[in-house]
DNA sequence: CTGCTAGGATTGGTTGAACCAGTCTGAATT
DNA sequence: AATTCAGACTGGTTCAACCAATCCTAGCAG
């Protein structure tokens, strides 16, 4: 079966493969892959190469392996965690999954960001703030440039200062996989990025608000921006997801759906 | 080198084993492992078998591999996701760490939760709410009967339930490594888990509002209870924290924390 | 002495074959 | 019809090579 050469890991890209394969549904839960020894054939390589493929897709809860009976495709949608949120998002090929889980997150996203800043302002000391600092000058240039890909990348060094300077194991971990998502997306659909006016203000904003201690005021300021940021990006996801099963503008390169098989994911509440 | 039987797997044994030297600190941020070779040898088993267990904490980012150059420990306080919040309570022999992630965890659930529950009002249909209601039925019972085990065993049920309640892909898998974490934590420690006076009545408003369509209502039921249980939990630890360096009453069995070099994950602001 | 280079040692990557060990299936037996 | 058991799956483990990237060092050239 064709594979293209995406790394010099044989391993690794079989183990891509078939998550992109689980995560687009074209292997669904429940369903039994293939033997290791006809797997390995099929992809041209070794019994033990294969394997190492298959033990990365069981860590990444993709597949459940036991003894006797063989690799079952696991149901991500009720096991997975949010590592599966950047490759799920590459993965999707049903424009209606991307349009959901980007609605879905932009609140999380909020709430985890206001609390970012929350422990900002508690627990940053003097390098956090000037490290900051730093970055805001570059962004504002950057801004001021007007190439929304340079700032979008800078963002994301904002985003891990600030992160940092909340000192909170638990935040970095919850936000990795996330900025993990951002990065790729940015990489991907660098259109999408637009340059809100009010962006320069909102970062000197919150430093100026971790700088004397203001929590609410920081808090303030990061919850006005994302509201502006997040409406702009709902409007410009609906209409896309308007559309009835049909692909939107920019956001799929190969879509192709063969069966109507996508579980729904949104459901509104029946009448009460 | 002893290694106790788990369960019937070398690979996930030997894996399992590096990734508590990893996450206790016995293994270190940037430390190189020995050659795959050496190390097959010192787990008694084979090359292909240990590489299927480094695999595993590759994908697990707990090391990275580079062909030429080995094994490297990766700096999983920076790069870790959730997925490591339960095999780290686990490992911790640092009575520090542990209380330092449970405190940083309790905002971060109840804004979590508070947003579940938002979505379960938003969208939750009659069928969810038949669920809630038949678990909290149950735990009623159960909360009757006295045995916090049970009701804390019944209560990840309703944990479940409220979240698949909201539909949301994002949340669920938000979600699922602390419910992992609380699951274990539930197992190792069941007298941590007191039975809150307030708890039936907590679920019968989250139920109602939910029927109503009241969100506030419903957030608001939320918030309170968990006002009230994180305040018990936060007054529980931090009498244990207190002592230094010490071993808390029951948190820790082997607790031996040859050198400290822990980092410091919660640093308070300088003054400004 | 300094700088570069070639080659050897070390590391992970890949391969194929053989055998062990659970699990399922179906035919033979009772 | 129920039971049993052999065989044909499945994954689990082992061994012994060899390939390929990187690192280190001895030796050479300047």
């Amino acid at each position: 079966m064709a594979e293209e050469i995406r790394n010099g890991n044989i391993a690794d890209n079989i183990f891509a493969e078939l998550r992109r394969k689980i995560l687009s549904g074209e292997l669904k839960a429940g369903e039994r892959l293939s033997g290791e020894r006809e797997l390995a054939q099929k992809y041209g390589t070794n019994r033990n190469t294969l394997r190492e493929a298959v033990r990365k897709l069981e860590q990444a809860r993709l597949v459940t392996v036991r003894h006797g009976q063989g690799v079952t495709v696991a149901d991500f949608r009720k096991t997975g965690t949010l590592d599966l949120l950047s490759p799920f998002l590459q993965a999707s090929t049903d424009s209606g999954d991307i349009t959901h889980v980007i609605e879905d997150i932009l609140e999380p996203r909020v709430l985890l960001l206001e609390h970012a800043t929350r422990l900002a302002v508690r627990r940053a000391d003097k390098q956090d703030i000037e490290r900051l600092m730093d970055i805001n000058d570059l962004l504002i240039a950057a801004f001021d440039s007007g190439d929304a890909v340079v700032v979008a990348r800078g963002f994301q060094r904002w985003l891990d200062a600030l992160i940092d300077a909340g000192h909170s194991l638990i935040v970095r971990w919850f936000a990795n996989p996330m900025l993990d998502a951002y990065r790729d997306m940015v990489e991907r659909y660098p259109a999408l990025w637009v340059l809100e006016p009010s962006f320069p203000k909102h970062l000197r904003d919150v430093i100026h608000a971790i700088s004397e201690g203001n929590e609410e005021k920081a808090v303030d300021a990061t919850r006005a921006y994302y509201v502006r940021v997040d409406g702009a990006l709902r409007n410009a996801l609906v209409p896309a997801s308007r559309r009835e099963g049909g692909a939107e503008p920019e956001l799929a390169e190969g879509a192709n759906d063969p069966e109507g098989t996508v579980v729904p994911m949104r459901r509104r509440k029946s009448p009460a």
